[in-house]
DNA sequence: CGGCATCCGGGAAGATACTG
DNA sequence: CAGTATCTTCCCGGATGCCG
């Protein structure tokens, strides 16, 4: 009986040729576009994909993963013979994607509902860094700063008032300081201004390498002030 | 039972501190950023909403509108004595919502399933001029041109390769050219290559003013290539 | 007529259990 | 590990009706 779904019910769509309504035709269900945001930064495994979905069903994410392939968001990997495991990546468009989530996060950082301390996948501690990054106080400052992250591992590179982040596994040798421990407590030193230091001795952050620099990067972040909830129409 | 909230109602939410989530959040349940997007140039009736949004149906609008007043998007105005009607008006924060709908349209635009010939609303069309503008191309070049639509007005002011809008009825006197005719009409002119002359003598389009400063206008305005259906995976 | 509440059917989302 | 199957719950969309 459901089979009969391609006639009556067309697929429930705005029929709106704007491209925003057309971005959420592909991407508005719920999940969908948090899923491509666990994407922004490489391949990841159905699993993976679940860890940092807190909340996120399997069937769901199974059938996000099967809209945006049809969508041609993302493709699904096979690796051929000892490595039998599959991973999900973006196609080039997909990861075009990312300056979608760029707006979004500024606009919802101003947000007066915005909580700040809410769980943080790596992912978007990482997207957060591009979202909020100051090229006006980065003018001048060259820092590699690796982290390492409960699932993997990421190095950022800031240079002539840019910022570059990809996800890689971090050595020593390569950055100028390196930061090990679960995204809320690097955020909570990049955004709560949490020194250093205390996030250190609590045991929530491990820091190896050059210190003043790690803190001068985490100063680059600045969260943009809070809306007034109630503006100022006269009444 | 077992889970959190002794308030049943527990409002869905993604529990996630990621800039992108919280304005998911507020704002992405179906219609949501679609009834934020109608508000972009300005405020509107309950009526107007409905008709410029087809397919929404009218609690759910009340339930949206709701929400995101609720959530500081938006608030409601009452004009006092002689006009009792009513309208919907972002908040300041609400207007910093645009380059959500630019990134969601750039990005769209490039999907190889988007259909620009659907239908289109006024506010749309004129997103999509802020959204497409080609500001090297439009180097130099000045102009005021405006558009009469179906619901109402707005003239575009080009100067300095920049791009303001604003919804306003056009006077002839003020503007260079002036437009008049439904939105999917004037897009067909910008972006479906249709000539001016066409689609006026087909009577979809009426043209007062500088004719080849409207047409150079409607150049400023540029698609981007379509994505490839099957990224370069070899196979 | 504009701005809602209310009821209902269908379908999507969420939780859990189960399978290759 | 990577999903599928099933069940329940909730949301969306349409119709109707109230009320200013």
């Amino acid at each position: 009986m459901q089979l009969q779904k391609a006639t009556d019910t067309a697929k429930r769509s705005y029929n709106d040729a704007c491209g925003a309504a057309h971005a959420l035709d592909l991407a508005g269900e719920r999940w969908a576009l948090l899923v491509i945001r666990e994407l922004i930064f490489g391949p990841k495994r159905f699993s993976d994909l679940r860890a940092d979905l807190p909340g996120i069903s399997a069937n769901v994410l199974t059938q996000r993963l099967e809209g945006l392939e049809a969508a041609g968001v993302l493709l699904r990997r096979r690796f051929p013979p000892p490595a039998a495991t599959q991973v999900y990546e973006l196609t080039p468009w997909g990861y075009e994607a990312e300056p979608i989530f760029v707006a979004l996060g500024r606009w919802a950082a101003r947000s007066p509902a915005h909580d700040p301390t809410l769980p943080l996948s790596a992912v978007s501690l990482m997207l957060s860094f591009r979202t909020m990054f100051d090229a006006t106080r980065a003018d001048g400052f060259k820092a590699r700063v690796g982290f390492r992250l409960p699932r993997d591992g990421f190095v950022a590179r800031a240079a002539k008032g840019r910022l570059r982040i990809r996800r890689e596994e971090p050595r020593e040798a390569d950055v100028d300081a390196l930061l090990a421990g679960p995204p809320p407590a690097v955020a909570a030193a990049a955004y709560g201004g949490v020194p250093l230091d205390q996030l250190e001795t609590d045991g929530l952050l491990g820091l190896t390498g050059d210190r003043a620099l790690a803190a001068r990067f985490l100063s680059l972040f600045l969260l943009p002030p809070k809306a007034v909830a109630a503006p100022g129409v006269a009444d």
